[in-house]
DNA sequence: ATTGAAACACGGTGTAC
DNA sequence: GTACACCGTGTTTCAAT
């Protein structure tokens, strides 16, 4: 599924601002309030839009710790495994599967350093992991889009 | 700044779908559509809640290529340098100061690989770039909040 | 200080063109 | 794609706890 232009602007406002009117979004993309609506039915219904949410500040939510963990995995760990093992914490906000040494990236919001480690300890000890390796988060740099942080 | 119980149950309902009605909100949490609204504007003028935005499937934004890279920084890079340098990539979703051997870990979508690796070659060129460390995501198992992607 | 009820106005939504 | 009409919801006001 491809989107047009339009489509793409749309999108883009939306983004920055999911609580702009359509009327809005339509004067800055040339189309008309109507229009605007019918177009993002339509990316919602196609699944190119697939929700909207809130940029929460993790700090005031009182995720003060944000780290990821890389895992190393047994052999022959199937990405299912993996995936099933990690949707079970409400502390992962996002899990890859990566190239590289290590078979996935897991980033992982947690109230305190204790906490973190209470979590690292827990994912490390699952039976599908081999070995972690973890940094953690100094400084938030750029958050270009939501916070990522569990709500 | 914390938040009492009642904020975080709003932040979680929005959070899942921030078009809720706040009659519906309200009805979830005990109270009336307008002590919801002023609680959420509370929110937002004390900077808990940074905005509203929608989620979004990269695919098919044309952001199919994911990938981490991880930038060893020259001597005496402050964070602000890193930060000023990565925010003029709009491939650039995420980027964070961290610890152990790298100094960052930056998030970037791009259209393809090739589109990845002009991006990771540039940042590498970067001055305040010393080295760079990348792995492309395989697959995304999880995302619990936002898409993270570029729009 | 914070709430709920009611009045008001704006914007979302459907229909017609 | 636009123009228009309707109605649901956001927003403000106000009295009450």
């Amino acid at each position: 599924m491809r989107l047009n232009d339009l489509d793409e602007r749309i999108v883009h406002a939306l983004a920055e601002d999911a609580r702009r009117s359509y009327a809005d979004i339509g004067s800055l993309v040339g189309l008309s309030a109507p229009a605007v609506k019918r177009r993002v039915d339509r990316l919602r219904a196609e699944g190119a839009i697939t929700g909207f949410t809130v940029r929460v500040d993790p700090a005031a939510m009182g995720w003060e710790t944000e780290g990821f963990i890389e895992i190393y995995a047994r052999s022959n760990t199937s990405p299912g495994t993996i995936k099933r093992g990690l949707e079970r914490y409400p502390e992962v906000a996002s899990a890859s599967t990566v190239t590289g040494e290590a078979d996935a990236i897991v980033q992982v919001f947690a109230s305190d350093m204790r906490h973190f480690e209470r979590v690292l300890e827990r994912i490390a000890g699952e039976p599908f992991v081999e070995r972690t390796k973890s940094v953690l988060v100094l400084s938030p740099l750029l958050r270009r889009f939501s916070s990522g942080a569990p709500a």
